[in-house]
DNA sequence: CGCAGTGTTGAAGCATATCAACTTGGGTGG
DNA sequence: CCACCCAAGTTGATATGCTTCAACACTGCG
């Protein structure tokens, strides 16, 4: 049920038998939620965190005019709210982007691991830290990068972090978003967007249909993106 | 020379005098940096995190065709690479933006509090956890307010943050980055940031001359930026 | 004294937003 | 089972916020 989580860690430094086992145990009351609803709210305390096992999240915020800004995407295997173990309240919500299936960890049992599980531990501030790492690079693409380079980074980089989990076909992958929730991640209007698209879609870089992105041309699609997925820290490494 | 981040971590929760004496001896060899200089370089594995003391400090990543784009700012009694800690490599560099003052946490003895003092482990997560929040409100900062919100927020956070460390004088407090450097902190051109910058000083909202901000109305740069200041954590918590 | 980095100003151009209309397609109730 | 309905996608026209370029002023410092 969690193997996407283990590929996620896993992919970072190597699991013992027990670290699998205690994370497997503590897991548990498994949930589904529909596209449009929300996993977390903003403002509450949950008491404990919430393992994505299928489907696409989204954390945002949403200004006095109604705007919407989508502050990260979440995949299967990502945490989405382990930040507020330590932090406690929310302070932004959090919404199922498409059919989103979960897990539960308490945050008695989180601590419990704090307490005796020191490399466990750190594999899991780790992963809130890859977080941390996405944020700053989306902050370089909304402020540096051109919004035609902002798009191309994001595809590469869902591309990469589902092919962690494995959730890519060959050069494609599910992708349920709709234009309108793409713009809020973006920071950028749904018109834009889309003609930004349809050009990126004409020059032969990527191909967006039926909830299904498929990446024809990566080498120019990283060249245009200057990816670099050192950020993402993909490899294995004592933590 | 600690006492910025024990008002930092103090101000999030309670300290005990072991966690105080532990932080002091690990916190050493203090060391100078001036205005322009790297503290830490990208890509390089430093062994130890830094802890800034006193001064300014931003973490940035620069483009192909040279711009830059500020990711963080940092005042006294921030760690500005404990990320590094768990992250092993540095994605991104950091630069002194004033004189700084720091001390370094050896990786060893950080590690060596994950495997014996879990509540202090917890609190130096936390540091970095609102590092994360502070992430996310500048995306949100950059994708949805408005150019002159997106300053008056900024100038909202240093003036909470400064306030937190002690580092405010009534409505002032120092603030040492050039017009080019605050521009690559918002991802806009210095032409625009001057002039935006004269019309809020011109409706009465903040001044910044001499090195100095002074805020003239805070209710309006409040309201100007819609800040709240949940998301930087500021009540004493169990974590 | 003179230079270099910073701040300021104006003009012109472009990227992106906004507004509005129209198309398309899947889902549903009559 | 068809009609229609609504959400999503697409398109064109117009408006504007922000960038770029270029020139000049200011100030602290070697």
């Amino acid at each position: 049920m969690i193997e996407a989580l283990l590929l996620n860690l896993g992919s970072r430094d190597v699991l013992s038998a027990e670290e699998e086992n205690r994370l497997r145990s503590i897991l548990v009351k498994d949930r589904h939620f529909a596209a449009g609803e929300d996993i977390v709210a903003e403002g509450s305390r949950p008491p404990y965190s919430t393992l994505l096992l299928d489907g696409f999240a989204a954390r945002y915020k949403v200004m006095a005019d109604g705007s919407r800004q989508i502050t990260a995407l979440h995949v299967a295997g990502d945490f989405v709210d382990l930040h507020a173990f330590p932090l406690r309240k929310m302070d932004h919500g959090i919404v199922a982007l498409s059919a989103c299936h979960v897990a539960f960890a308490d945050h008695g049992d989180l601590r419990a691991i704090t307490e005796r599980m020191p490399h466990l531990t750190r594999l899991l501030w780790l992963d809130t830290l890859i977080d941390g790492a996405i944020h700053r690079e989306w902050i370089v693409a909304m402020g540096r990068r051109s919004k035609r380079a902002q798009i191309a980074h994001l595809v590469c980089e869902l591309f990469v972090r589902l092919q962690v989990v494995k959730r890519t076909r060959g050069e494609s992958f599910q992708f349920p978003l709709t234009q309108i929730e793409m713009a809020d991640v973006l920071g950028i209007s749904v018109v834009h967007l889309n003609k930004t698209l349809q050009a990126l879609r004409r020059e032969g870089v990527f191909t967006w249909e039926n909830r299904t992105i498929t990446i024809v041309d990566w080498e120019r699609l990283q060249e245009i993106a200057e990816f670099d997925p050192a950020y993402l820290s993909i490899h294995k490494e004592p933590r």
